[in-house]
DNA sequence: GGTAGGATGGGCT
DNA sequence: GCCCATCCTACCC
């Protein structure tokens, strides 16, 4: 008897406000298939105050999920060319959602090694936003998937939680710029810097 | 070790 | 038409 989704976060989890999400999945490990990697780095987007946010333009066909139920995903195309997993955050209705910025991989490394065949170590398989959609085969066919059941879900940590955070302000973008909304495992060698 | 610049396409004004 | 929540390469210390 398997215990198949006892590890896996609940709707509840996602349900909260974005920045406790974004802090509390430090050390939670996403899973896709075989693939699993430690989320090492978030950053929280806000609702309408936060004009860095894609959902401060308001509910558009791209924007919708941002307003809809938390534990779903939003994915979006980065410069033309890069995929990007946020997850849903807050209660219906309210915008919010935790960029995932980076991973440490933890299993099926070969199969990510082979996604990402530029990568020269293992520390640039999932060091940014684009490289671990990369990695994990996640694109914007998963937009709006639910991260609560399915072969996409983040499950809670096996080991200790408590992490030491570190908190700056969010890369890359331009409008909020000094807002401390990004978090990272202090001194982890997996973030995207 | 560091950084400058180009690729590339969708979303919104 | 303009603006990007990025990554990679080339080149320079």
């Amino acid at each position: 008897m398997r215990r198949p989704t006892a590890k896996v976060l609940p709707r509840s989890f996602y349900a909260r406000d974005t920045v406790t999400v974004a802090r509390e999945l430090l050390g939670k490990t996403l899973v896709h298939g075989p693939v699993k990697g430690v989320i090492v780095e978030t950053e929280a987007y806000l609702g309408a105050e936060d004009l860095a946010a894609h959902s401060a333009a308001g509910i558009t066909p791209r924007t919708r999920v941002i307003f809809g139920e938390a534990g779903h995903v939003y994915v979006y195309l980065s410069y033309g060319m890069h995929e990007c997993l946020n997850i849903v955050a807050e209660r219906e209705g309210k915008p919010g959602c935790v960029l995932i910025r980076a991973l440490q991989p933890v299993a099926g490394l070969e199969l990510m090694r082979a996604r990402r065949p530029g990568a020269k170590r293992d520390r640039d398989l999932a060091s940014g936003p684009g490289k671990l959609t990369q990695a994990m085969a996640i694109t914007r066919a998963h937009y709006g998937v639910d991260l609560t059941k399915g072969d996409l879900v983040v499950e809670a940590s096996a080991i200790a939680e408590p992490v030491e955070i570190e908190v700056t302000p969010r890369i890359g973008i331009t409008r909020c710029a000094d807002w401390p909304l990004r978090f990272v495992i202090r001194g982890s060698p997996w973030a995207s810097r």
